[in-house]
DNA sequence: GCATGTATGTGA
DNA sequence: CACATACATGCG
């Protein structure tokens, strides 16, 4: 019976069935649509809505809607569901608190979660062959490839696409397509994509020094805990981290949950995952901007399927929908890669212990060299500690030598960038049959060129820059927007004809002095623009490995945890060079970099020597490296911040100003300084010139809010932006917890 | 984010 | 006046 009608209540026209649907665009919020009677969906179903004149995706964010918002007549249906399973509740509850935490909308942070719409779609049932046992039919005529494939499929296994075929049996993909026609074949539809292979968790693992094993232990306890938990896991250069982690990873997988690993940059570490693939006998699905078309559908599906039990990924990886995460690991947390600097700005570290948090689930925060904030927050207890003390393999800490650039007997010759002492150290290395490298983290030849008669400098166009020259290119290069021009031949400004004088080195330059001092050495540059691809940095590595090169010569990209047996000697061409600008993190992060370049010099049983070239040896940084005092330089460089109230001892949050009217841009940013938020534990600074005052044509201007540890800065930003209109030309982002300064 | 309408400018 | 281009708006 109709319980309606049974109470005596009127069964009139059965309401509106309405949904909150989320969608990827910067909107304030979600919006309604209504529900076709033949549909169901429940919160987190992936949908398809019409928006305007376009249909769009959207994730089902409430199964109420707002009935006091647009009325029922004016709403409209759900298009359809997509065949997935629904984005859980954690998932949605991360998306909506880092849009409250950086400030920006939940539409914006859900695009990051579902970069690729295509995935949405079911995946197109790929074409695949088995033979058909048939006889040829009359007419047929044999040839030699058609034979090679149907001996191929002679062989028992599973149908192979027309590409796999063709590869296989090396001819080209008409014979396939041939023998299909003539019968011989016969198609099947095979699942799109492969699932990715299964790691295996109860591979036994290496054998663990005492000190991995008992870290190995704490972590797999915090797995097994099940509960939220975030450790430091504080251990030096071969200590043997990861291999701890993987302990806990193993651990995860055993509770049937998934693993996500981040690293800083994904698209360089192939030798993680080659290490990955020794201890659970396959690779893990990689998540990073690189990977496009049908490679990142596949695996977005894989994840949001269940599918990927490890993921390892750039700090993106964190926004993807995983049904089931029972472990984060922020490998490297101290990196700067981790920090997103435009679109939504997050500390990819910081977000990963918030959605630790909320899906109650261990972080595990693995570094050699901690950043502050997370040092401090193990000090304090909030978060857990484990320490890796011992070098794995008995392999001494290399011994540093400063070497000081202002003492005559110890400055390069003029226009040379190698110290006498560090030639002599190169001189002795190579005559021992040892590999050196020369760490300069400036790629190009010079950062700086001008002319000789009339001292005119090349900048870039569109950012306040100067033009790099690139010699190997032959051409000027912008490192910020990505111009290029070729050098010209005569000064724009004076047109003296070659005036041009390159000032002070890259690595390019380097490399020239090095090949004029060791003519007979084996040299390779390693900068981002001699190795293009991954692939590039392999054959490099290889060849030093086998070595094929007695001195490596490179930027930052050299320094990643790459070991070679045969490299004893590190030599730092401009240690200073990360200690200028307005950057609260310059000290600690030079001495991160340095650090790990140092860790490079002697691995295996050889001892190593690291020479490091400086104006400023008395500079904390230089001591603390010499000295291998990690933790008095941390110590003094936190009682700086504290003494000045900055994080992690106060908070800041900055807020830049940008747009092409650079007049505009100015009177908006003092504008905003007039009506900025005022208290005792509030301070606003700036407007000043962001650090690129002009970047791509758009000029810059940065307002710094500091405030004490306890205030909740977003409500403070929020109505300090509400306050004043803000014109569709110029563009106000809200950059909380900033990494540089001013 | 993007398609749309409206305001504004450019040239015959 | 026709057309191109800049900016503001709303999308449920």
């Amino acid at each position: 019976m109709d319980l309606l009608t049974a109470s005596g209540i009127e069964a009139g026209p059965p309401p509106v069935r309405r949904v909150r649907v989320l969608l990827p665009l910067p909107l304030a919020s979600a919006y309604d649509y209504r529900v076709p009677d033949d549909m169901d969906l429940e919160a987190g179903a992936y949908v398809e809505v019409p928006l305007g004149p376009r249909q769009v995706f959207g994730v089902v964010w409430a199964v109420d809607g707002d009935e006091a918002g647009v009325p029922a007549n004016r709403l409209k249906s759900v298009l359809r569901r997509f065949d997935l399973p629904p984005m859980p509740e954690v998932s949605r509850r991360f998306i909506d608190w880092v849009a409250a935490y950086t400030l920006s909308s939940p539409g914006s942070v859900l695009r990051m979660a579902v970069s690729v719409s295509a995935a949405l779609e079911d995946p197109k049932a790929l074409l695949a062959y088995l033979p058909s046992g048939d006889s040829p039919p009359p007419g047929f005529k044999m040839t030699d490839a058609r034979r090679r494939v149907l001996a191929l499929m002679e062989e028992e296994g599973p149908p192979r696409t027309p590409a796999d075929l063709a590869r296989e049996a090396a001819c080209g993909i008409g014979v396939i397509r041939g023998l299909a026609e003539s019968g011989l074949l016969t198609p099947v539809a095979l699942r799109a994509q492969p699932r990715p292979p299964i790691p295996d968790a109860h591979r036994p693992g290496p054998t663990l020094s005492p000190d991995q094993a008992a870290a190995a232990d704490a972590l797999r306890a915090a797995v097994d805990a099940r509960g939220y938990s975030a450790t430091l896991v504080d251990g030096v250069t071969g200590s043997g981290k990861t291999e701890v982690y993987f302990e806990a990873i193993a651990a995860c997988l055993r509770q049937g949950r998934q693993a996500l690993v981040l690293l800083p940059e994904i698209a360089l570490s192939s030798q993680w995952l080659d290490r990955f693939a020794r201890r659970f006998g396959v690779r893990p699905v990689e998540w990073h901007s690189d990977l496009a078309g049908a490679h990142r559908r596949a695996a977005w599906r894989a994840i949001v399927n269940g599918e990927a039990p490890v993921v390892v990924g750039a700090r993106s990886a964190l926004f993807l929908p995983y049904p089931d995460l029972g472990l984060i690991v922020v490998d490297e947390e101290h990196e700067a890669a981790f920090k997103q600097e435009d679109g939504v700005i997050y500390h990819a570290r910081d977000m990963a212990v918030a959605r630790g948090f909320l899906g109650g689930i261990p972080v595990a925060l693995v570094s050699a060299t901690p950043s502050l904030e997370t040092l401090t927050n193990a000090e304090t207890g909030r978060y857990g500690r484990i320490d890796l003390p011992a070098r794995h393999g008995g392999a001494s800490l290399p011994d540093v030598t400063l070497i000081d650039l202002r003492r005559p007997d110890s400055r390069p010759p003029a226009r040379h960038w190698l110290s006498p002492i560090l030639v002599d150290a190169m001189k002795e290395t190579l005559a021992a049959g040892e590999q050196g490298m020369l760490f300069l983290n400036r790629r190009g030849y010079a950062p700086l060129t001008l002319c000789r008669s009339c001292g005119f400098r090349l900048q870039c166009p569109n950012c306040t820059a100067w033009l790099v020259e690139h010699r190997l290119s032959r051409r000027l290069q912008c490192h910020h927007c990505g111009y290029t021009d070729r050098l010209p031949e005569t000064c724009p400004s004076c047109e003296a004809e070659h005036s041009f004088v390159a000032c002070g080195p890259g690595v390019e330059r380097v490399a020239e002095e090095v090949a004029q001092l060791f003519p007979d050495a084996r040299v390779a540059l390693m900068t981002s623009d001699t190795l293009v691809g991954p692939q590039a940095i392999q054959t490099v590595i290889e060849e030093v490995r086998a070595h094929k090169v007695d001195l490596l010569i490179g930027t930052q990209v050299m320094a990643k945890g790459h070991h070679f047996p045969m490299l004893t000697l590190v030599g730092v061409v401009d240690g200073d060079l990360g200690l200028g600008g307005g950057d609260l993190r310059a000290a600690e992060r030079t001495f991160q970099m340095l650090h790990q370049v140092a860790g490079r010099a002697g691995r295996e049983s050889r001892p190593g020597r690291v020479f490091l070239q400086t104006h400023m040896p008395e500079h904390p940084v230089m001591q603390a490296l010499a000295a291998h005092d990690r933790d008095a330089f941390l110590a003094a460089e936190a009682d700086q911040r504290r003494a000045m109230d900055l994080p992690p001892y106060g908070r800041l949050a900055a807020l830049i100003v940008s747009g092409e009217d650079e007049r505009q841009v100015d009177k908006l940013a003092r504008d905003l300084a007039r009506v900025a938020p005022q208290g005792d534990d509030v301070l606003v600074l700036g407007p000043a010139p962001a650090p690129l005052a002009l970047l791509r044509g758009r000029h810059r201007r940065r307002l710094l809010l500091k405030t004490a540890r306890g205030v909740a800065v977003q409500p403070l930003l929020q109505s300090w932006l509400a306050s004043i209109p803000i014109p569709g030309t110029v563009r106000v982002q809200v950059d909380v917890d900033p990494y540089s300064f001013m």
